[in-house]
DNA sequence: AACCGTCCCAACCGCTACTTG
DNA sequence: ACAAGTAGCGGTTGGGACGGT
């Protein structure tokens, strides 16, 4: 694993770090604490560049990073995470103690991506791919299908969960030996437990479009979502009767925020270029992006009393809406 | 056993943001 | 205000591990 060994012509080493060359760095910086990059490995009897000192430090040999398996509760927190701040790995991980960006990045590419792709969502806007799901072959698949193009003509008049539900069902029902429910819980793994839960969290959710008392509620608690012609805003209202579904809790499990479609072209562009724009753009796009995967749930609205009309007004917003709850899956699953 | 393709992740690269003088 | 140096971030690479044939 790794890279091969290697010396830049500097003469400074790259690659793979030795086990002596971790105790260098980690005896030098216990004694010395961190900082000074560029000193560092000349201070430290290393044959090293500052910066990769430093990376193999923050992502390696840091005391406080937790190694092994991300939990489900972890992975459940990184999609929630990555749908508000999109890849600010980061940001991401400075809300997940132990947890490093390059680690979250890497499981994110390697785990998450995948798993989002499989159940029909698109991964950068985690709405649902209607564009990539296969041809079906059953009738069933064929009526969700037909469905789904009826919903998706007709989004604006329809309620989104139920669009969403459909999608869901439809590229979950495409897995060959897909089992939601599945009795043989001996050999579970965390990916079989995410696409067993996905369809359980569905049921708890879906209720009757309500956009009145998600307007009102939002009124009562930030004074409602102007209809100001401001950048970010005009998306917003648009998206109006598509953000417009009740905050009530269901089983448990706090209402969900659907994305913007797919074929949404505006709303794409918006999330592709996420990362273009400075801090003040993008958290007017966090107020029209704020969306989850269908399986995750809140004990406290993202749509509260954090939420003005431009947006989260600073990072502390965004962790307000963070503090939720995970389900307990044993009863699920088990 | 040998080969091949895929997966995984540590480490690198290049760019941007921040700091300092 | 500007330039240079430094730190941090996100995307990408590449090679070992692993499973299938």
């Amino acid at each position: 694993m790794g890279r091969a060994p290697a010396s830049s012509s500097s003469g400074l080493k790259k690659g793979p770090w030795t086990a002596d060359e971790d105790v260098k760095l980690r005896e030098y910086i216990e004694r010395h604490g961190a900082g000074n990059w560029r000193t560092l490995p000349q201070n430290a009897g290393l044959q090293r560049c500052g910066k990769s000192c430093r990376l193999r430090w923050t992502n390696y040999l840091r005391p406080d990073i937790k190694r092994g398996r991300f939990s489900f509760e972890e992975e459940e927190a990184i999609i929630q995470l990555h749908s508000l701040l999109g890849n600010k790995w980061s940001a991401i991980a400075a809300r997940l103690p132990g947890r490093t960006d390059n680690e979250i990045k890497n499981y994110w590419n390697t785990h998450i991506r995948k798993r989002l792709l499989r159940m029909g969502l698109d991964p950068v806007t985690h709405a649902p791919r209607l564009h990539h799901l296969p041809h079906s072959t059953s009738h069933l698949n064929d009526n969700l299908a037909n469905l789904l193009f009826f919903l998706n003509q007709q989004q604006q008049m329809v309620n989104p969960q139920l669009l969403n539900i459909a999608t869901t069902l439809l590229a979950l029902n495409q897995q060959p030996n897909q089992t939601l429910f599945n009795d043989n819980s001996t050999h579970v793994s965390e990916d079989e437990k995410f696409d067993a839960y996905a369809p359980q969290i569905h049921d708890h959710q879906f209720q009757p479009y309500n956009s009145s008392s998600f307007l009102q509620s939002n009124n009562q608690h930030a004074g409602g979502f102007s209809t100001s012609s401001s950048t970010g805003m005009d998306d917003l209202s648009a998206h109006e009767s598509w953000y417009g579904f009740s905050s009530s809790n269901v089983g448990g499990c706090s209402q969900m925020l659907l994305p913007p479609l797919v074929h949404d072209e505006k709303a794409a562009a918006t999330s592709s270029s996420f990362g273009s724009l400075n801090n003040n753009q993008q958290q007017q796009q966090l107020s029209t992006y704020t969306a989850a995967t269908p399986f995750t749930s809140y004990t406290s609205s993202p749509l509260d009393s954090s939420y003005t009309s431009n947006g989260f007004s600073t990072e502390d917003d965004i962790d307000s809406i963070l503090n939720f709850e995970i389900p307990d899956l044993t009863e699920l699953l088990y």
